[in-house]
DNA sequence: ACCTACCGGTTGACGTGTCAATGATGCTAA
DNA sequence: TTAGCATCATTGACACGTCAACCGGTAGGT
C-alpha cells in the first residue's frame, strides 16, 4: 500500500496537493470534533469526555466500574481519568468509593444524576452525528470513511509498536 | 447528496453500522491529530499551534502581523491567539509592539529564535506528515480523504451559516 | 460637544490534557 | 525477612481553548 507509484518512491516529503489534502483533512476532522462538542454541551451541559464515561457506566455491571479498567475501555490514561472523575464527581454525576475486591482499587458508580444527564443526552447526541457526519457524506463516502480509519489506525499502531 | 436512498429517508438517528464508522473515524482523526502534536513537540519543542503562527508569520512582508490580521489567517479567535502569543513572547518566539500604522493595533514580530525554530521544525514536520497520513494511504484514499473532508466542511458551514 | 456603539486586544476563570512525581499496596527474589 | 519492583490511583505544574468581561480609543448621530 505504502509507496504504490513509482513517483512517490524515494521522495521524503509530501507533495503540495497531498499538503492540501491533510491540512483540509486535519483541521476539517478536528472542527467536525469541536462542532459535536459543543453541541453536546448545549444540549446537555456534558462534554464528550463526560458522555464517554458515562456511556461505559450505564453499559456495565451495576453501573460501576473499577477505574483503571474505565480507563481501559475508554482508553484513556488513568492520570486523564483521574482529573476526570474529579471533576465529574464535584459536578455529582458519579461516585467514587473504595473497591472490596481490590486492594487500593477504586470503583466508580453512576449517581442518579449522572444516569439521568446520560439519557437525556444520547439522543440530541446521536442526531447530532447523523447531521455533521452521517447526513454529510455519500453512502460510498462513508464507508470510505471507515477505510481510511481503517489504515490510519494501523499505521498509528504500527508505529507505536516499533 | 443527503438522504440519496429510500433507506435512510425518515430515519432520525444513525445505525450501528454508521455509529461504528463514526467512532473509529472520530477517534481515529484525533489521536493522528496528538501523535502529530507530540512529534512535533519531541522534534522541535513546538506546538502545531506554534507552528501555524511561526509559519504565517515567516511567509508574511517583513516577518511581522497585525494580530487580529494573524488570527484571521490562521482561522483562530482573538483571545486565543492572544493568549498563545503571551506563552510564545515568553519563550522568546515573538514579540509584540505598537502599531505605529492603526491606533490600538498590536505588531507581531518573529524574533531570530522564532525565525530559527520554525526552520529547524518544518522537514520533520512534515516527513511526520507523510509517515503518518500520505504513507497510511493509497493514492485513492488521498484522493477520497480530500473529498470527504470537502463534504464535511461543507456541511459545517452550512449549518453555521444557518 | 456628548453619548453611544463598535473595534482591537487583553484578561480572568475555568474545563481539559499531558507529564512527571508521589503514595500506598501487594509480589517476588536474594 | 527484607529489598526491590510493579500496580492502582492521585496530585501538581503547566499548556491549551473557550467564554465572558473588560479597557481604551475611534466613529456616528443627535
Amino acid at each position: 500500500m505504502t509507496d504504490a507509484t513509482p513517483a512517490r518512491r524515494g521522495r521524503q516529503l509530501p507533495t503540495a496537493d497531498e499538503l492540501r489534502i491533510w491540512r483540509d483533512f486535519i483541521e476539517t476532522t478536528a472542527a467536525l470534533g469541536s462542532r459535536l462538542e459543543s453541541r453536546l454541551q448545549s444540549d446537555s451541559s456534558l462534554s464528550t469526555g463526560d458522555y464517554a464515561v458515562l456511556l461505559a457506566l450505564s453499559e456495565a455491571q451495576g453501573q460501576a466500574m473499577r477505574s483503571s479498567e474505565l480507563a481501559a475501555h475508554i482508553g484513556w490514561e488513568r492520570s486523564r481519568l483521574s482529573h476526570h472523575l474529579g471533576r465529574m464527581e464535584r459536578r455529582g454525576l458519579i461516585r467514587r468509593q473504595e473497591c472490596a475486591t481490590v486492594p487500593r482499587g477504586a470503583e466508580v458508580l453512576l449517581t442518579t444524576a449522572g444516569a439521568e444527564a446520560f439519557k437525556g443526552a444520547t439522543v440530541p447526541h446521536l442526531r447530532a452525528i447523523r447531521e455533521l457526519f452521517v447526513d454529510a457524506l455519500t453512502p460510498d463516502q462513508i464507508v470510505a470513511a471507515g477505510e481510511i480509519a481503517t489504515a490510519l489506525r494501523a499505521r498509528l499502531d504500527a508505529l507505536r509498536a516499533e
